[in-house]
DNA sequence: CGGCATCCTGTACGATACTG
DNA sequence: CAGTATCGTACAGGATGCCG
């Protein structure tokens, strides 16, 4: 019986080195993208190229700083570009790169998976909410 | 001119009714497996059930904290069940359930392409680094 | 063993004022 | 317009101890 167990780890352990499953590969996407406004602004920028004014105005909420911030980290990685027109008003445009694009798939996945299931999930809690608050008061 | 432009918008606000492009949904699903354990957790269940102290031996670094934290907010969201066993050595398995499974296919998709860009992103933090650096001492 | 309560730190983020 | 610099805060998350 505990041949068994030991057969499964040998498997886990083979599993493990497929890249999707292991764990530091994962982490290294969320770091990524799992901020406030990277995705936001890949979304906003994959459909046309925006200046910094513009996305300050039509991303809700974010505030300049975390603008500037984001949008240095996506353009170091190389998932942004940062186009300057020197010009009397200084104008600055950027847009998603080829490589930022790659990105759109998977992204829109997880979005497309986020708004299929905003509902199950927000019953859940309720649920799960109910559940847990008054095992006080709901008996008879 | 100006007319593209009027029609350009009335386009963006058409695809903006399209969910996967909503800030809010994104932001939602950011927020659910943003954080630095839930996806980890899955993919660690998604193979097999396991219990509190084989997670936290699994999982690279986790606290029991956020361990705890982590699997309630799961179970919470219907994504992670657990089970007790009441046995002499109090014993609690975590499994992911079938709706937590759903979730797997869009996380995979994004993990294949952390693995297959991670090379590019660092290449690419190189580059930015080396040109922002040292404007100061490389030419001639 | 499983897991909550407490304390503490780093940091992500926002608000605001200033510059070219 | 497109930022940078500075400050303050809120919260994620780690370390630790206690308890059933």
């Amino acid at each position: 019986m505990s041949h068994q167990t030991e057969a499964d780890r040998v498997l886990r352990s083979l599993d493990r080195t497929c890249p999707e499953h292991d764990p530091d590969v994962l982490r290294s996407v969320l770091d990524r993208v799992g901020d406030k406004w990277s995705l936001i602004l890949i979304g906003l920028l994959e459909k046309e190229p925006m200046r910094f004014t513009e996305l300050l105005r039509t991303a809700p909420g974010i505030s300049r700083r975390m603008l500037t911030l984001t949008l240095r980290s996506l353009e170091r990685d190389g998932l942004v570009r940062r186009e300057i027109y020197p010009e009397v008003p200084p104008r600055v445009e950027y847009e998603v790169t080829p490589f930022g694009r790659t990105l759109t798939e998977p992204v829109l996945v997880l979005a497309r998976w986020a708004a299929d299931n905003q509902d199950t999930i927000r019953a859940n809690r309720h649920a799960f909410d109910v559940a847990a608050g008054h095992n006080t008061d709901d008996l008879d």
